[in-house]
RNA sequence: GGUCGCAGAGUCUAGCGGCAGGAUGCCUGACUGUCUAUCAGGAGGGACGGGUUCAACUCCCGUUGCGACCGCCA
């Protein structure tokens, strides 16, 4: 078929635009052929653009030329449409539209391209495959969900650069070729041409460089900017990830928190939902102990100690260890819980077992204690404040023949394991307690808190020695200072961490600024000071030469923006994402590179 | 690295140890008020390799791809 030129075309009005206000004008519409209904002498296509859709009418009678030229279109023909906007007769308006009121009667029909038949179609009610759908994502991407959440990542990014901006942030440009640092995850590398056998390494994130920033006197830096990971990926992880990166001289955590609040404000403005600040704040050792996680999914109900419950006697009778933790994990409204379901709860309990080494307890069959210990039982209902609908599983160790000396490491892992619990149960009955379905209220769809205090260290028991627990440029509290060398495990960080629906959004830090207290750090690392200065030798320098106090944030823009389009995946919200083995599907990345090319940067794969 | 799930027409899927069914898309025809158009007709199918079996799309093993989770991700 003859195409056409675009010529001096120009269009007039989007094709989601058009009103009852528009009758009568003459348009000009670019855009797909969505739909085509072709009744014969009369034929009606749907043309579409990222803004919306308007139906085009070609009537034989009317208009012979473009009702033929109409009759030939097919799927995802480019066209352009000249013609008038005509009021649609009332029972042939169409509701679901936004341009249903009208129509356009084609003057003047320009087929400005065809298309090969397409695997799939935007308009597609069953939506294919992952892997089809990533390998023609260009067809994909013109779906109007993909639309939308592309959309909606536009104008999140755009408000959150104006708060930033209003508040004296600057945004800056940090580089993507830069130093590999062992720490964290493992590095993209970038080999070097001009010096063979040497590699940049993509950053993981641009920590130095802001920290570096502050010293140069910005005061208020921040970036939107791609960060780089090699590690393997999940439905909230990809290799290369978005982050809100920032960074102030003189803060306060809470100087930290007022500016991420702000964005967050105006990013969820941005999509529709008015954000209550300041967010609830909960130490980490609290999130422990009512969540078991750092990042607690406030949807539902805190988990409760239930060491109250039972009498000396209850322990004894029932072999339960007095010297664990005891809590409950409450579902609400699961109802009756069959013999399968129970048998389920009992596998978890294994599986809870093997994940975490130090965990020493079990979940509790709650039917079983109620028949055996009914006091006990109604007071842990008591306690957790409790429905006859909710589901109770009580998490306690059971005292080991032979005792066993339990270790803090055992208390950790006790709640640990019961947030796992609460979290797997929460999953399997979110049909039931649809605590995870949205209502419309925003304090109950998005529940925002900060978790602060995390402790400074980690202890490897593998390498046998303490890691940072964020980044080895973390301050630790003021007053824990002198028991960095005594206690180091009890020593709290200046680190929080913003959490969303139980998914972190972000994690941050006051920064060490003394170059004294840095090698302390490093010190209590087990790291010597030669070791030290090879690996972040220019860093130290810097901090030697008036650093001011510090301290910053980042946050995933993808898992945001991923929370706000209510999408189970980052996939649907970055336009061309990597499978789960770190393939792009559409240009068939990574592949294998010439000889030549090898050879240039002396380079020889084994 | 590990565990698990999935793999069938262009796409989405049902079922089955013995003729592979539907929806949608596509093609042809009809149709002047459709909008997931309708009606009639048509074309089109088992990822790869091995095994079990008289017979495998179906069962088993392996490979590959996709996905979920664990490890990993300061």
């Amino acid at each position: 078929m003859q195409l056409d030129f675009l010529g001096d075309l120009r269009r007039t009005h989007m094709c989601g635009e058009l009103r009852a206000e528009h009758i009568g004008q003459k348009v000009i519409l670019l855009g797909w052929v969505n739909r085509r209904r072709d009744l014969g002498n009369l034929v009606f296509i749907d043309v579409r653009d990222r803004n919306g859709m308007t139906q085009l009418v070609f009537d034989k009678g009317e208009n012979p030329a473009a009702h033929e030229k109409a009759s030939a279109l097919r799927s995802e023909y480019v066209i352009a449409a000249i013609g008038h906007v005509r009021k649609r007769d009332l029972d042939t308006v169409n509701p679901n539209i936004a341009t249903g009121d009208v129509e356009v009667r084609v003057d003047e029909l320009k087929l400005l391209n065809e298309s090969k038949l397409p695997p799939f179609l935007p308009g597609d009610t069953d939506i294919a495959n992952e892997e089809m759908r990533l390998k023609y994502r260009y067809l994909d991407l013109r779906r109007d969900k993909m639309q939308a959440n592309i959309e909606l990542r536009h104008k999140v990014a755009l408000a959150i650069r104006q708060s930033l901006s209003e508040r004296g942030f600057l945004e800056i440009e940090t580089p993507f070729m830069t130093r590999s640092t062992p720490e964290g995850a493992r590095d993209y590398l970038v080999p070097s041409r001009v010096h063979p056998g040497e590699f940049y390494a993509l950053p993981q994130s641009p920590q130095i460089f802001k920290q570096i920033l502050m010293i140069s006197g910005f005061d208020k830096y921040f970036q939107i900017v791609r960060c780089f990971r090699d590690e393997d990926l999940r439905a909230d992880r990809q290799p290369e990830f978005t982050q809100i990166d920032l960074e102030m001289s003189f803060p306060q955590p809470d100087r930290v928190f007022e500016v991420v609040e702000a964005f967050l404000q105006a990013a969820f403005k941005a999509a529709g939902h008015e954000l209550t600040a300041p967010f609830p704040r909960m130490t980490y050792d609290e999130a422990m102990r009512q969540y078991g996680i750092d990042k607690p999914d406030m949807r539902l109900p805190a988990m409760t100690d239930i060491r109250k419950a039972f009498t000396d006697e209850d322990l004894t009778e029932l072999r339960i260890d007095a010297s664990m933790n005891m809590v409950a994990v409450r579902i609400p409204k699961v109802g009756k819980i069959s013999d399968r379901e129970k048998k389920e709860i009992r596998a978890l309990s294994d599986e809870l077992a093997q994940r975490n080494k130090e965990f020493a307890g079990v979940l509790y069959d709650f039917a079983q204690l109620e028949k055996k210990r009914p006091q006990a039982a109604t007071k842990i209902r008591e306690l957790c404040a409790a429905d006859s609908e909710d589901l109770i599983v009580p998490v306690v160790a059971i005292a080991a023949a032979e005792s066993k000396a339990r270790t803090a490491a055992n208390q950790h892992a006790q709640f640990t394991a019961a947030g796992e619990a609460r979290l797997e149960l929460a999953r399997k009955y979110a049909d039931r307690h649809g605590a995870f379905t949205r209502t419309g209220e925003v304090g109950n769809d998005f529940k925002l808190l900060w978790v602060t205090d995390f402790p400074m260290f980690e202890y490897d028991e593998k390498e046998n020695h303490w890691n940072p627990a964020h980044h080895p440029f973390t301050s630790p509290h003021e007053r824990d200072m002198d028991k960095l060398e005594s206690d180091p495990g009890s020593v709290r960080a200046l680190a929080y961490d913003v959490v969303l629906n139980g998914t972190e959004l972000g994690s941050g830090s006051i920064r060490i600024h003394r170059q004294d207290i840095q090698e302390k750090i490093f010190r209590a690392l087990g790291m010597s000071i030669p070791e030290m200065k090879e690996r972040f030798g220019f860093f130290l320098e810097a901090l030697e030469y008036g650093t001011p106090p510090h301290g910053g944030i980042a946050l995933g823009l993808d898992r945001i923006v991923m929370i706000l389009a209510g999408a189970d995946s980052l996939r649907e919200v970055i336009p061309f994402p990597k499978t789960a083995k770190a393939v792009d599907l559409m240009v068939d990345a990574p592949t294998p590179v010439s000889d030549v090319q090898l050879k240039e940067l002396g380079i020889k794969i084994k």
